[in-house]
DNA sequence: ATTTAGTTGACTAAAATAGTCGGGAATAGG
DNA sequence: CCTATTCCCGACTATTTTAGTCAACTAAAT
């Protein structure tokens, strides 16, 4: 899971994509003028999203881009994932210096971390995030679930005996 | 917030440093080994990751790094903010295109996402990516939340009538 | 036909990434 | 004191990615 700029223009594109839902297709000159994004640069990562099945594109006068389903069905884990070209690094292939058993702790570990991040963005869709409650209320959830990690965190901390005199 | 390779690497030479934790200061020429990073570019990490605090150094024979906190203190975000001297793209100040009103919209709202992001890596701490079965804990919880998240989706999808066809 | 707008591919400037090199300074052990 | 180890620091470089340009082409609407 990569998080760049790149990533952030293509979100953004489809967020306006998603706001001007319904006034037909959407021309990339205006998203390029709306958002201040390079109409080349556009065209890069609209090839991307259209071979992802996340627009659809109708051509000649009038023409531009529709997002492909409803706005609460596209969700940020794809948008990013179908510009960033996944080459997925995290996996120690092949790599000498991963053959010995504890070596590849650490790997395995981000590889985990690296899935609950996906995950996440995989939850969120565009129309949640336009409609800001909707955010809101998912953020809410997250920081109970995270409180209530953090309590159980405490709770195991107790329990280790080395720990006691800190 | 921003989310590469860079990043990868430092939290995985931090969780290398947490799992080491009882063997005293570890040189960056063990981290290099163990999870194959040059050692010149730990170097440049852990420069930052000691202005950021979140490493202590001891220089000499038998020296290394430690990790300034315990390992249930030291949050993802940190490592990543640390390492990537945020220079915050998602404002749009001075940005003539983002004066007009609805401009700043999707910049707005991406900005929201990223917050969630980061609200997300700042509830995530080493010790607890390390003790597995808390990671598979947040993993299920995590599920639970997304599953609730979809259900209310689809209940608000069977709510719109012009969906009622398909 | 002409204009609009997507499609494609090659190319490029600038930045970030990942790493190198070479010298420092602190410190433990002999 | 000497030496090996290790952090510390800055300059330098190769590679990759980012972001953007350019040009030619295809589809469709008027």
């Amino acid at each position: 899971m990569r998080l760049t700029a790149k990533g952030r223009y293509a979100v953004t594109a489809m967020l306006d994509l998603a706001v001007h839902e319904n006034e037909g297709p959407i021309s990339l000159a205006d998203i390029s003028r709306r958002q201040g994004i390079s109409l080349s640069y556009l065209e890069q990562l609209f090839a991307k999203l259209r071979k992802h099945e996340l627009v659809n594109s109708v051509r000649g006068p009038g023409g531009g881009y529709q997002l492909s389903r409803a706005a609460n069905q596209i969700f940020v884990a794809e948008i990013v994932d179908s510009v960033d070209e996944n080459v997925d690094a995290t996996k120690c292939s092949g790599r000498a210096d991963c053959q010995h058993g504890e070596m590849c702790l650490s790997h395995q570990l981000w590889s985990e971390l690296s899935d609950q991040i996906h995950q996440f963005l995989a939850g969120i869709d565009l129309a949640s995030i336009i409609t800001k409650r909707e955010v809101a209320q998912i953020a809410a959830r997250q920081d109970a679930v995270q409180e209530r990690v953090q309590e159980d965190i405490i709770d195991e901390i107790v329990k280790i005996p080395a720990l006691a005199e800190g």
